[in-house]
DNA sequence: AGGTATATTTCGCTT
DNA sequence: AAGCGAAGTATACCT
């Protein structure tokens, strides 16, 4: 597991471990120790000296953590190059991506600990309460939105992006619904409100007059998201995502 | 900067090492080996038993990571409060936070490395090329827009929202203004769109007439996000986000 | 605490 | 490669 380690290393040695680490890009590499790191590419930025953690995973992505927040301070997706090299003395590793073109590059002051450590494959990873599961559902139960719904597709691509649940009411009505797994904002409005548009813009080209309805489902709606989908004369029903049954409450120990 | 550090530790152990340096607060401590993951919160997730690294930064926040991508694969910002204990003879790390309410727990079935790391607050970070920098640039040269336009209010609170640049133009007319860093999409039209239903009702109340100009500013724009524009008698004008000149081109050596 | 918008968003999917 | 939308988005800002 933890494959190989070097503590205060020299820049030279430092450098010989990453490249060849790196490599054979089948473990998670890190450093921890001062450093100062620059980038630039869609932005640009740089941290003065300071004490940073630097992960690259197998795949290549590579993040330099600052002491605060799950968001690293610099990182790369998964670049197409990783090199580290002398330069003036220190270590220096640059991680380069093609598309978009940007670089970051993390300079060795003070490196202190350098582990190359064997991370597997996740093998089974389970989510549950995505919108992607709350439309599975609906589309099976669509009576949960409104008694007498029909379904007639999912994920209908519209002229750009795609309807949740295109549907027909009762009444034989077109229906859109827009999903939200959280609470609905305005953003969510202007969407369904767009796809409304593009769905009668369709049915226009067949025939001569059309009602069109949207409804935007979701556990909650913020209040002016909702204020702005009564003006568009569109709807708003509750859907609750079903949370697993084997819900272990949070112990009150963690909250004394 | 290593301040801590356990090899292949037991449960006992492992769970002492951890709460000794979660309530210090002080460090970065992380862990790696094998382990089984599960969060229940905003949505649940399950991660099979396998190798990953765990982290948890002085402010609280927790990450475990899988060899894949720079999100990592369960998380917790923040959180109120983290506690380490034996389970089932191995050793547990809880982490929940209270607004949302939810909870990771990382069960560790044979840690092999635990470290506690001295990372320091960051000291000096820069970025440039956000959208907030443009928006600076383009409220001092509004002429770069268009000429004869002059922005009489930043940020501007409407109804819900910000408008990025309040401005008039030569003729007098009031101009909405919204600002993208990088291709604008329909999301972005919609926007300001919004906006500039919202400077119309504002002016009407005052005023019998009003034409209110809405413009979209940013390097690219998609094609659809154009039609749309278009279908709404909005405008599209190009930007650039300026780069600092001092562009250290990305070395061939790296591409070759 | 609620609402909004940005982000070097990342990531996955479809065209 | 481009476009689109979801995300347990995170994070900052403002009311």
């Amino acid at each position: 597991m933890l494959r190989d380690q070097l503590l205060t290393p020299t820049p030279a040695d430092l450098t010989v471990f990453l490249n060849r680490h790196l490599r054979t890009r089948d473990c998670l590499v890190q450093v921890a120790g001062l450093a100062e790191v620059v980038y630039h590419g869609r932005a640009a930025s740089t941290a003065d000296v300071g004490a940073y953690l630097l992960l690259i995973k197998p795949d290549g992505s590579v993040q330099v953590h600052a002491p605060k927040g799950v968001k690293p301070m610099n990182w790369q997706p998964k670049t197409d190059e990783i090199t580290a090299f002398v330069e003036d003395d220190r270590c220096v590793l640059a991680a380069a991506r093609r598309s978009p073109q940007e670089l970051v590059r993390v300079i060795w002051l003070e490196p202190q600990v350098a582990q190359a450590l064997e991370i597997s494959e996740r093998g089974g990873f389970m989510l549950s309460g995505s919108e992607k599961q709350l439309q599975e559902l609906l589309a099976r139960q669509p009576e949960l939105i409104e008694p007498g719904l029909r379904v007639l597709s999912r994920e209908l691509p519209v002229s750009s992006g795609g309807i949740d649940l295109y549907a027909q009411d009762a009444q034989g009505r077109y229906v859109v619904v827009e999903l939200k797994r959280g609470k609905a904002t305005q953003d969510a409005v202007s969407q369904l409100a767009r796809y409304v548009r593009s769905v009668e813009d369709m049915l226009l080209r067949t025939r001569q007059t059309v009602e069109v309805r949207g409804i935007l489902a979701a556990p909650e709606i913020t209040a002016p998201a909702r204020l702005e989908l009564e003006a568009r004369n569109l709807e708003f029903v509750v859907v609750q995502v079903p949370q697993s049954s084997a819900v272990p409450s949070i112990p009150d120990s963690l909250f004394d």
